[in-house]
DNA sequence: TATAGGATTTAC
DNA sequence: TAAATCCTATAG
């Protein structure tokens, strides 16, 4: 799955695929390839070596914690359908809604490397960072709701990465320790490719943002 | 209506 | 280390 022809040629992921805990839908997404029409219809494929899950309203780094809200209302919806938001007032951020309908959980793309070829509208050609891949991939909120099963939105299934490896999501520390902590981000452990580097984790895959870094600052 | 802050990136 | 930049949620 290195070439847009190989992805062309693989399936897509059924909407039902989607349709289980977020953990799993983040975890099993890495290696599969995202594509999207842009607005210009040029083709646009990124592989996914980065994920993180949001599992449901009683997860405090989810944005569906606050309730159900206009902005939060797909993620109530059936799985499989796009959850785009902008954060910062800059950023476009591309989540999968996951689980049972009624169930507010998503999986958040953090990392693509692009496939040869893809090159953003704006000569964009990075695609480690959830704002860098969206730009990549030209996707923004006109894609809010879409299913992700027929195009402009399609992903397709790739072979696994070799080893897979669990750390805490990033930017959430508002959320607390238990949710900040949680092992819920899923890395490709081959990828060169990440928002944030694996090298910057500890021997037992906890992230070193406000873990190792505090635990670890000599006493000066 | 007003205000604070964010699932980030980039530049100084 | 801070600015960019705008939408959402919450308070008044």
């Amino acid at each position: 799955m290195t070439s847009a022809p190989e992805v062309e040629a693989s399936c897509v992921l059924p909407l039902r695929w989607f349709a289980r805990p977020a953990a799993e839908v983040a975890r099993d997404l890495l290696g599969s390839v995202l594509r999207c029409v842009g607005r210009d219809g040029a083709v646009r494929m990124g592989r996914i070596v980065e994920t993180e899950a949001y599992v449901g309203a009683h997860d405090l780094a989810c944005h569906a914690a606050k309730g159900r809200t206009a902005r939060t209302e797909v993620m109530f919806g059936p799985a499989g359908h796009a959850y785009v938001y902008l954060v910062y007032g800059l950023h476009e951020l591309f989540n999968v809604v996951t689980g049972a309908l009624g169930e507010p959980q998503a999986v958040l793309v953090r990392a693509v490397e692009p496939v040869p070829g893809t090159v953003g509208p704006s000569g964009a050609v990075r695609g480690d960072g959830p704002g860098r891949l969206t730009r990549l991939l030209d996707i923004d909120r006109r894609l809010l709701g879409e299913r992700v099963d027929r195009p402009p939105l399609t992903i397709h299934r790739g072979p696994a990465p070799t080893e897979t490896v669990a750390t805490p999501r990033i930017g959430v520390d508002y959320a607390g320790t238990e949710w900040a902590s949680a092992r819920l981000r899923f890395v490709d452990g081959a990828s060169a490719q990440l928002s944030v580097s694996l090298a910057r984790l500890g021997p037992d895959g906890y992230s070193s943002r406000g873990v190792r870094d505090t635990s670890r600052r000599p006493a000066s």
